[in-house]
DNA sequence: GTTAGGG
DNA sequence: CCCTAAC
């Protein structure tokens, strides 16, 4: 807990509650505080996140530039303003790293086992009673966009899983058709694309494409060995940001049987189920992140253009390398949110807990397919964004580098191959005949395929809520921005952490006044409405050999979240009922501590959500009930609604008459 | 960081 | 809900 800076409310003569929570104005300070602290954990995942780069350089790319690009990695992590924005924004949005990803034997996606991407973007120093663990916040922005998953014909069907960069509407290559010359090329061209755009690491890139088959055969870079692993884009190495992964992957079934070829579906086939990842939402992070990227990306890039679709025709061939590397959105701009708060990083890490499902996906199937005989069709689908948590690493200072890294991997991995389940819904209807054919499901070519989704949730079974389904709509502008982070945790005795941390479980979260409310609310939103309601989980990895690293709790990132308008979120009748209330006693104009006294750790309310509310209830109450949308309100509420606001208003003008007057003690002004 | 107000 | 000016 930290102390508050500001203890003045509620005492200036009014009839206050006592606000005994941590202010937000304190968790504003931490950072600087802090910054001591932080500048060095930025420091050292920096300089990890370069060696990770270099490695991942050397294997992928450049074998002779290990070193050198390591150097230029703890140089520029050194030299790198820690708390400078723009640079991480440049490279998330212009050098927009993609990595590929590799569908390991069976499984859906997975990254490569380097965890190359992990991009050491934050670090926050937790210094709890005289604990030396440093904190350091991961942003590893794993994504996996647009991918494609063809799910073919038994007869023409190749084997494995191929990840074939697609950048528009082309349709997946078929085998022994003429369309395999015209994946060539394509597929040519697009390494083309992919070269001038991805500087130097064209290389790796040519090579992925034109591993995969004419035919839709994969190569060994389907393997679930990491060793096939091979980024799609590299990152840039100056600022080793995050590892956006936008593979464009395309899948296809190697399903045979010829009445089931549904494998892409097959919860099966989505690899180990190892790790019970669980995910712990930061709101407030997100939000001030959001904002200050937000800034920094319009300063920095003007001129975004506007590229809502993504998949187009023939024309948008690399359109999506670009929309990768340059042509983000405006919406997507808004939306990358990248920010240093590690206090509250910390804060929450205590704070929250919520076992949520591993992650949501949000796909869309577009109607694309393409008949290849008279009976063979192809039904392609399209993920368009395929986002792993946040997760949040503690990582005490006597870890090696080496232990750290592979804490990251561990932790990457077992959230991408640590049993996922997919689920698919059609028309919003959970499809669970595994053996029913895509046909039977109505997933057909002729059909205007647009309203289908995909789950991915955790394994993990426990109390993890239902699984969280992403709209489609939200992809376009989640798909890059989602950043998700890693919470591991290295215990003071690094070296032997046997398990006993692992897991370890944190109370979840429970607003004070709001407490039963909310008690009670939460899992039906965390498992209905909101995709974006913040959660915790626990990432469990496995100890390595020489020290491993504990984990803990972590956030799970809406994949909403980072870059997103938030989930809209209608306020209860009963938390209309809080703010009411808080109002009523501490009046207009003071939200900061209306939230604290009836919205503390009721994270998705902000206080200016409060105020928002405020804001709108007023205006509700004022018209006519035919007028009014959404919930009801009961008319008793927006009665004390009309009433406080009147109240504090004459309160507020009796205090700009009479400046060095003391305000009269508020009477709660019912109606 | 908060508050207020427009969008 | 978002954004931003003003403090």
């Amino acid at each position: 807990m930290v102390m508050r800076k500001r203890s003045d409310y509620g005492s200036r003569g009014r009839r206050v509650a006592t606000m005994p929570r941590v202010p937000n104005s304190a968790r504003g300070k931490r950072t600087t505080r802090k910054k001591k602290d932080e500048m060095c954990a930025f420091d050292l995942l920096a300089t990890v996140a370069g060696t990770l780069l270099a490695d991942q350089d050397n294997s992928a790319n450049a074998p002779n530039t290990s070193g050198a690009a390591k150097a230029k990695n703890e140089k520029a992590a050194k030299e790198e303003p820690h708390d400078e924005i723009p640079p991480l924004k440049n490279t998330v949005m212009e050098k927009d790293c993609c990595s590929g990803c590799v569908v390991g034997s069976g499984g859906i996606c997975s990254f490569p086992r380097q965890a190359n991407n992990c991009l050491a973007e934050n670090s926050s120093t937790r210094n709890e009673a005289g604990s030396i663990l440093e904190s350091l916040t991961v942003k590893s922005n794993m994504l996996v966009r647009d991918s494609l998953v063809s799910c073919t014909r038994p007869c023409e069907t190749s084997r494995g899983l191929g990840i074939i960069p697609e950048f528009g509407a082309h349709g997946i290559c078929h085998p022994g058709s003429s369309g395999s010359a015209e994946a060539e090329q394509v597929h040519q061209a697009e390494s083309n694309v992919v070269r001038r755009q991805a500087d130097g690491h064209a290389p790796a890139l040519h090579s992925l494409f034109n591993s995969v088959d004419l035919d839709g055969r994969p190569p060994a870079l389907v393997s679930s060995d990491s060793s096939s692993c091979v980024p799609l884009c590299s990152h840039d190495k100056e600022h080793q940001t995050s590892s956006l992964c936008r593979g464009e992957v395309q899948y296809t079934a190697d399903k045979d049987d010829d009445e089931n070829s549904s494998g892409c579906t097959d919860p099966s086939t989505i690899g180990d189920k190892g790790y019970k990842p669980q995910y712990l939402g930061n709101h407030r992070i997100r939000k001030l992140l959001a904002s200050k990227v937000r800034k920094a990306a319009r300063n920095k890039i003007c001129g975004g253009i506007r590229s809502k679709k993504i998949c187009g025709g023939m024309s948008n061939k690399g359109s999506k390398l670009n929309l990768c590397s340059k042509k983000i959105p405006a919406t997507r701009q808004k939306g990358q949110r990248t920010i240093f708060k590690k206090k509250k990083l910390a804060h929450r890490a205590t704070s929250f807990a919520k076992q949520m499902p591993t992650e949501a996906s949000a796909t869309s199937m577009e109607g694309r397919n393409k008949s290849c005989g008279s009976d063979d069709y192809h039904v392609k689908l399209r993920i368009k964004s395929f986002n792993i948590p946040e997760l949040f690493i503690n990582v005490p200072e006597n870890a090696t580098i080496g232990s750290l890294k592979r804490t990251v991997m561990d932790v990457v991995n077992s959230i991408m191959q640590g049993g996922l389940r997919v689920g698919v819904l059609l028309q919003g209807k959970d499809i669970q005949d595994d053996n029913k054919t895509l046909r039977q499901a109505g997933i057909c070519h002729d059909k205007k395929l647009n309203n289908i989704d995909f789950t991915l949730e955790c394994e993990s079974g426990q109390d993890s809520p239902s699984r969280v389904l992403i709209p489609e709509q939200m992809d376009l502008l989640s798909a890059d921005v989602v950043e998700p982070l890693a919470r591991m945790k290295c215990e003071e005795h690094f070296p032997e952490t046997g398990g006993d941390d692992t897991q370890q479980r944190i109370p979840p979260y429970r607003s004070r006044s709001l407490s039963d409310l909310y008690s009670v609310v939460h899992p039906v939103e965390m498992a209905s409405q909101d995709t974006s309601a913040s959660s915790q989980a626990i990432v469990p990895v496995a100890p390595s050999e020489d020290g491993a690293l504990a984990i803990v709790p972590l956030c799970k990132p809406r994949p909403s979240d980072i870059g997103l308008r938030r989930t809209r979120r209608p306020f209860t009748v009963g938390e209309v009922e809080a703010l009411v209330e808080a109002v009523e006693l501490i009046g207009t104009g003071r939200w900061r501590a209306v939230k604290m006294h009836a919205f503390d750790h009721v994270d998705h309310r902000t206080y200016v959500d409060l105020k928002d509310k405020w804001k709108t209830l007023v205006h509700t109450a004022s018209i006519s009930p035919q007028q009014r949308r959404g919930e009801p309100v009961p008319q008793e509420l927006l009665d004390r609604v009309l009433a406080a606001q009147a109240y504090w208003s004459q309160q507020q003008a009796k205090l700009q008459d009479k400046p060095h007057g003391k305000a009269a003690l508020p009477e709660i002004c019912p109606a």
